[in-house]
DNA sequence: GTATCGATGATCT
DNA sequence: GATCATCGATACC
């Protein structure tokens, strides 16, 4: 169990700590490898707008969730958090570790990488759908368990967004196999002039 | 490896 | 009518 007031936090504080916690649907899931942020004043996010029927869930207690459709054909799974109302953090990839034969069987004999590797790919293989939109985190079919040691966890910018873009609020678990995408290079100081000369650094954000 | 495109429907202008 | 917090297939390098 995570603690009372884990999600109570600024959202990307709470979006980088999600990396390596342990999400469970009905026993089947596995290690959270890559969320995003949204929060209010994000012009990103669901809820830049305010409250509307869609959005409802961001704008109800912290520690719920929020699942919406995307696409017209896939769910994604969002969990309701941050220290004002209408945030929340995107669950983009799970590294695959309970239940592979339940998630085989709902994404077809994929190969295991490609199973949890994207929003709307975990949703199809945990079985996330509408009926969970607004259900509380602590209690079933939800398990969360908190991350136990350390971990390498990279900040970028977000993924499939035309606003916003610049706001590095993507969190990866570094090195990991099961991301939707390779996380960004990170900025790190010794590396500047090369990185530099490769692409563009990120630009600050707020 | 990257690029592009169609599916498909709720939401919002 | 336009816009998507996507995915999978296909074409091409």
């Amino acid at each position: 169990m995570l603690p009372p007031d884990f999600f109570l936090r600024p959202v990307p504080a709470v979006a980088h700590d999600l990396v390596g916690a342990t999400l469970l649907v009905d026993g089947v899931g596995g290690l959270v490898v890559e969320t995003e942020a949204y929060d209010r004043h994000d012009p990103a996010s669901h809820s830049a707008a305010g409250p509307t029927a869609r959005n409802a869930a961001m704008f109800g207690p912290p520690g719920h969730a929020y699942v919406y459709r995307s696409y017209g054909l896939h769910w994604c799974l969002n969990l309701v958090c941050g220290d004002a109302p209408g945030a929340a953090v995107l669950i983009r990839a799970i590294e695959p570790r309970h239940g592979l034969a339940e998630m085989r069987a709902r994404r077809g004999p994929l190969a295991d990488r490609l199973l949890c590797s994207g929003p709307g790919r975990l949703c199809q293989a945990l079985g996330v759908g509408h009926a969970l939109d607004k259900a509380p985190l602590d209690a079933p079919p939800f398990l969360l368990r908190p991350r136990v040691g350390p971990a390498d966890v990279t900040a970028g910018r977000r993924i499939g967004i035309t606003r916003g873009i610049a706001t590095p609020w993507r969190f990866c678990l570094a090195g990991s196999r099961f991301l939707s995408r390779p996380a960004e290079k990170q900025a790190s100081p010794e590396a500047l002039p090369l990185d530099s000369a490769r692409g563009k650094p990120l630009e600050s954000a707020t």
